[in-house]
RNA sequence: GCGGGUGUAGCUCAGUAGGUUAGAGCGCCAGCUUGUGGUGCUGGAUGUCGCCGGUUCGAAUCCGGUCACUCGCCCCA
C-alpha cells in the first residue's frame, strides 16, 4: 500500500467503474435530449453566496459540508479577495446562470448538466466527498404538467438503465409557501409539546428543520411521528389541486409511485412536489435520484420570479446499481512480423480506424504471445502481416472466434472486416 | 461530527498460547512450441503483513496512536 493516497472521500475512477459511470451519463444525455433538454455547464465553483442563500444558513450543507475558500486578492491580481465555494449541488448554480444570462426571455428553459460536486461528509459506500451527479432543471413552467414531464423523464432514464424494478418512486407534496409554513408551525407545535420524548437529533431538528423529524430513524421519534399532523391537513385548496394534478398525470402515463407523507427535502427552497427514487440495494444510501419544485429560488437569488422544477441523480449510485461497465469493445489487432511489415501496419491501422474500427498494433513478442494478448483484449480479428505478405500484397486475416484464417488483399481488408462486424462507415 | 468492524502479493484470502528465509488460489512472466491463440504440464518473480510508536531477547500476531476502507447514525444524490 503506497503512502500516496487520494484525499479522503475522493478516488481515481477507471476501468469498469469509469465505463459504468459514462454509460449513465450517455444514457442521461440521450434521454434528456429526447425531452428537449439542452446542455448547460456551469462553473465548478461559485461565489459562496450562490449556495448560502438558497440552501439556508442553518442547513448542514452550508454550515459544515461546503468546501469554501477565499481567493488571495494579491496573488490573483483581483482588487479584493473573493469568497468561493466548490459546488455542493447543481440547482443553485443553474439558476444563477439563468439569471446571469438573461434567459427569462426564452422560457421555458430545459437544462441538463453533469459533473462533480463536493460535500465534506463522512465517506461511505455510495457517498463520497467528490461525487458526480446528473442534473435536470426545467424553468418557467408553473403547471403540474411540468412536474409530470420531468418525473417521467427520470423514470424513462431509470428504466433504460435497467433499474425499473430496483427502484421505487416516493412522492409527496410540501404545498405552496403558505401551506408549507402552516405545516411547519403545526409540527413545531406538536413536537414542541413532546420535547421530552424527542431524540437529541430531533431536538436539534426542531430548531433547524422540523420537517426532517418526520424521517427520523430513532424508534422513540417514530412513535411520535405516527401521531404527528399530516401535510395534507395543512394544505390549502390550491396546493391540494396541484398535487392531485401531478398524481393524475403520472397515472395517465403509467409511472408507478407511492405517496409517502414522510418524504421531505433537505434544501430550504423546495415547495409542492418532492420525489425520490429509492432502492433498498445500497444500504443507507438508498436515494438514487431525487428532486422537486422550487418556485421561489430564482427570485431569491435576485432574478425575476420564475417557477422551476428539477432533479439530480447520483452517478456513482446509479452505476453501482445498474452494474453496467463491462467493456464490449472488440478491437482489431495488427501484428506486423518484420521491418517492412512494421511500416505497412501503420497504413492498415489508419485505414481501419477511418472505417470506425478500434485498432491496436502489437509489435512485441512472438506470434503466440501476441495472439494470447489479443484474446485477453477480447479482439475479434488479428491481421498478421509479414514481410513476405507485404510483397504479395496480402495480409493473413484471422478470425479469433472461429480460428479460421485467410489471406486477404490489403484493399479488401476493410470491406471484409466491416461486413463481419456489422460496422458501417 | 458520533458509534461498530476491517487493513497480509496485482486480486480473493489463509496464517495469533509472540519464535528460523510469511503462505494458497487466481492473475502475471518464462519454457515445453525459431511466424499461429484460448486447455495442459514445468519453472519463476512479487510483499517495508496500512503507517508511526511502545512492550519484548524476539511482533503480521500484544498495547497505544494515526491513516484508509467499511456498516450504522447524522446528512444527502
Amino acid at each position: 500500500m503506497s503512502k500516496l493516497q487520494p484525499a479522503r472521500g475522493t478516488r481515481d475512477i477507471y476501468g469498469d467503474e469509469a465505463r459504468g459511470m459514462r454509460a449513465v451519463v450517455d444514457t442521461f444525455q440521450r434521454v434528456a435530449g429526447s425531452y428537449g433538454f439542452e446542455e448547460l455547464a456551469t462553473p465548478i465553483f461559485e461565489f459562496t453566496e450562490v449556495y448560502k442563500r438558497p440552501l439556508g444558513e442553518t442547513s448542514d450543507i452550508v454550515s459544515k459540508e461546503m468546501y469554501s475558500f477565499e481567493s488571495s486578492a494579491r496573488e490573483s491580481g483581483d482588487k479584493e479577495a473573493e469568497q468561493l465555494t466548490l459546488r455542493p449541488e447543481f440547482t443553485a448554480g443553474v439558476c444563477r446562470a439563468f439569471i446571469s444570462n438573461g434567459m427569462q426571455q426564452h422560457l421555458p428553459c430545459r437544462f441538463m448538466s453533469w459533473g462533480p460536486a463536493f460535500r465534506r461528509e463522512r465517506p461511505q459506500k455510495g457517498r463520497y466527498r467528490q461525487f458526480h451527479q446528473i442534473n435536470a432543471e426545467l424553468l418557467g413552467q408553473d403547471a403540474p404538467e411540468a412536474d409530470v414531464d420531468i418525473i417521467a423523464m427520470a423514470w424513462r432514464l431509470l428504466r433504460e438503465l435497467g433499474l425499473g424494478d430496483k427502484v421505487v418512486l416516493h412522492l409527496n407534496t410540501l404545498g405552496d409557501k403558505e401551506s408549507r409554513a402552516a405545516y411547519r408551525n403545526a409540527l413545531v407545535d406538536y413536537f414542541g409539546a413532546h420535547r421530552d420524548q424527542l431524540s437529541e437529533d430531533s431536538l436539534r431538528r426542531l430548531e433547524s428543520n422540523p420537517l426532517r423529524i418526520l424521517d427520523s430513524k430513532d424508534d422513540a421519534d417514530k412513535a411520535l411521528v405516527a401521531g404527528a399532523p399530516l401535510m395534507s391537513d395543512c394544505m390549502n385548496e390550491d396546493s391540494k389541486a396541484f398535487f392531485e394534478a401531478v398524481k393524475t398525470g403520472l397515472e395517465t402515463i403509467g409511472v408507478p409511485y407511492r405517496h409517502d407523507e414522510r418524504l421531505v427535502r433537505g434544501m430550504d427552497y423546495y415547495c409542492h412536489t418532492a420525489f425520490e427514487f429509492i432502492t433498498t440495494e445500497l444500504g443507507a444510501q438508498g436515494t438514487v435520484l431525487a428532486g422537486g419544485r422550487y418556485d421561489g429560488l430564482v427570485e431569491q437569488l435576485g432574478g425575476p420570479p420564475t417557477p422551476g422544477i428539477g432533479w439530480a441523480g447520483g452517478i456513482e449510485r446509479l452505476a453501482m446499481l445498474s452494474g453496467a461497465g463491462t467493456s464490449t469493445l472488440r478491437p482489431v489487432i495488427i501484428m506486423p512480423m518484420g521491418d517492412v511489415a512494421m511500416q505497412k501496419a501503420f497504413e492498415v491501422a489508419e485505414t481501419l480506424r477511418a472505417a470506425n474500427h478500434t485498432v491496436l498494433t502489437d509489435r512485441s513478442g512472438n506470434l503466440k504471445k501476441r495472439l494470447n494478448r489479443a484474446n485477453k483484449s477480447n479482439a475479434r480479428f488479428a491481421v498478421i502481416i509479414g514481410d513476405n505478405e507485404v510483397t504479395e500484397g496480402v495480409a493473413a486475416l484471422k478470425d479469433l472466434d472461429t480460428g479460421t484464417q485467410n489471406d486477404v488483399k490489403f484493399e479488401q481488408l476493410v470491406t471484409i472486416i466491416s461486413s463481419a462486424t456489422g460496422e458501417t462507415s
